[in-house]
RNA sequence: GGAGGCGUGUCCGAGUGGUUUAAGGAAACAGUCUUGAAAACUGUCGUAUCAGAAAUGGUACCGUGAGUUCGAAUCUCACCGCCUCCGCCA
């Protein structure tokens, strides 16, 4: 969410901000909506303290006096009701209005409609060369039995999976191989709800846009489909100590995604599934655009990292302002090379946001100079499980089938070189 | 699932119908004292929003929402959350 004051003073940037992100609102009827909710909400005020102002009389007043006090104030509560019942119709209006509202996309953000025009800003490791064809993940899980999709899919349905033997372990593998890694960089580690209450997800922007995507229970709970959602609530509504500032988590949780309209794609494996795990920065820092852009900078770096320390050929994206969320300000997509498919594909996502989920979250901390302000928000993935792994078994397969276990996850793996 | 209790500002905590933004304390900030610090003392110390150049003034806010009343932190109802005991349970 914006400030609406911003939103006045600053039409010609949002307005643009709407047209750069294709959504679809009208600027001018939030405009012209917020200017009816002022003029009633003062006129509503007004008649208010006229009647405060005769009811303290009331107390000290005389029988007869009394009755005339009544009297006079009889017909402002009837109005002040009247203009109350208005501005509350204002208000439902208003705040769907500035639900769909934008945030302003960064000038170095690439203008564009959909993931086709993100840019490649820089690429790291060699693609692997093969001297045969290169089997796709799900044909090396099925070789050495390490996930289980036709049982799968029996006993959780479409896209579901086991994962067994060594596919199992390269999953706690990668877990405890990401945790040590952000433990040392200072980040506080948590394992966070994945089932969270509906407000919660209108915190972080996933309501009401993308209800579509998230499963609901019978309590009219979802499940989140990152671990943000309940680490981005977690201080909601609280004032931060400035010297705390930034905070940086390091969450676990499971992942819960329906997938809605996705039914054609990766139909096989565990790149795409309803049900995953992922470890994720969530950090939170002091309101000022160049820490938010040097946070950035270094969230996307640690995963450069750790890309690195797995030896998996990758590149970074500048997301164009068409993929970009509605409250986010600026996004790279890191993709790791997938040899079965010939291209990169999407394993992590780092953003920033301003101020955009605090708002609404109402995470604040106190400035020197004695203000509140709203903290700016910052996440990317750590380790998404199982997207990675599936990289990992893809770029890691030899001649005769075996799979070679990087390095640095052997240590987690019992020693073990090879898979198979 | 059953019974009872509770939710007040940055924090602790008083307040059960009338100038209450809300006692008291702590913390914080400024000052006096001190070579310096601590202690002590003095003072300042809510958020949001509207009007205004400002001083200032209006309105809202005591978990959330609705209601009663001329008037609600205080009374009523619903919801959310927390605590205690019982039951069940990994």
């Amino acid at each position: 969410m914006l400030d609406i004051k911003f939103i006045r003073d600053n039409q010609d940037v949002v307005r643009e901000a709407i047209r750069r992100k294709a959504v679809s609102l009208d600027l001018n009827e939030l405009i012209a909506l917020d200017d009816r909710r002022r003029e009633v909400q003062s006129s509503a005020e007004t008649i208010r303290a006229e009647q405060k102002r005769i009811s303290d009389k009331v107390q000290s007043a005389t029988p007869e006096e009394r009755e005339a006090l009544l009297a006079e104030i009889r017909p402002l509560k009837e109005q002040y009701g009247i203009k109350e019942e208005e501005l509350k119709e204002i208000m439902v209006k208003w705040r769907e209005l500035m639900l769909s509202v934008p945030n302003v996309p960064d000038m170095t953000v690439p203008d564009g409609a959909s993931d086709e025009d993100n840019q490649e800003i820089r690429t790291w490791g060699e693609k692997p060369q093969f001297s045969f064809t290169p089997k796709d993940h799900v044909a090396l899980c099925e070789l050495h039995d390490l996930a289980d999709f036709e049982r799968g899919s029996k006993v959780a349905g479409f896209r579901g999976y086991f994962m067994k033997n060594e596919g199992a372990q390269l999953f706690f593998a990668l877990w405890q191989f990401t945790l040590n890694y952000f433990i040392e960089q200072g980040y506080t580690p948590m394992i966070v709800p994945s089932l969270v209450k509906r407000e919660t997800l209108f915190g972080t922007g996933y309501l009401p846009q993308g209800e579509e995507d998230l499963y609901k229970t019978q309590d009219d709970d979802f499940l989140a489909g990152t671990a943000e959602v309940a680490t981005m609530s977690y201080y909601s509504g609280e004032i931060l100590t400035k010297a705390d500032l930034p905070k940086k988590f390091i969450a676990f949780s499971p992942c819960f995604r329906r997938e809605a309209g996705a039914h054609g794609k990766d139909v096989k494996g565990i790149i795409r599934v309803h049900e995953f795990f992922k470890l994720e920065q969530v950090l939170l820092s002091e309101a000022n655009h160049e820490t938010s852009v040097r946070l950035h900078e270094e969230i996307t770096a640690h995963v450069e990292n750790l890309m690195q320390a797995l030896k998996l050929p990758y590149h970074v994206v500048v997301n164009c302002t068409g993929d970009l969320g509605l409250g986010q300000v600026k996004k790279y997509d890191i993709e790791a090379w997938m040899p079965s498919q010939e291209k990169y594909r999407e394993t992590h996502s780092s953003s920033y946001f301003h101020d955009f989920q605090t708002r609404r979250l109402n995470i604040r901390y106190r400035d020197d100079d004695g203000t509140l302000r709203y903290v700016h928000s910052l996440n990317n993935t750590a380790c998404a499980t199982s997207r990675l792994p599936a990289a990992i078994l893809e770029n890691y397969q030899e001649a005769d089938g075996r799979i070679r276990i990087p390095d640095v996850l052997r240590p987690y793996m019992g020693g073990k070189e090879y898979i198979g």
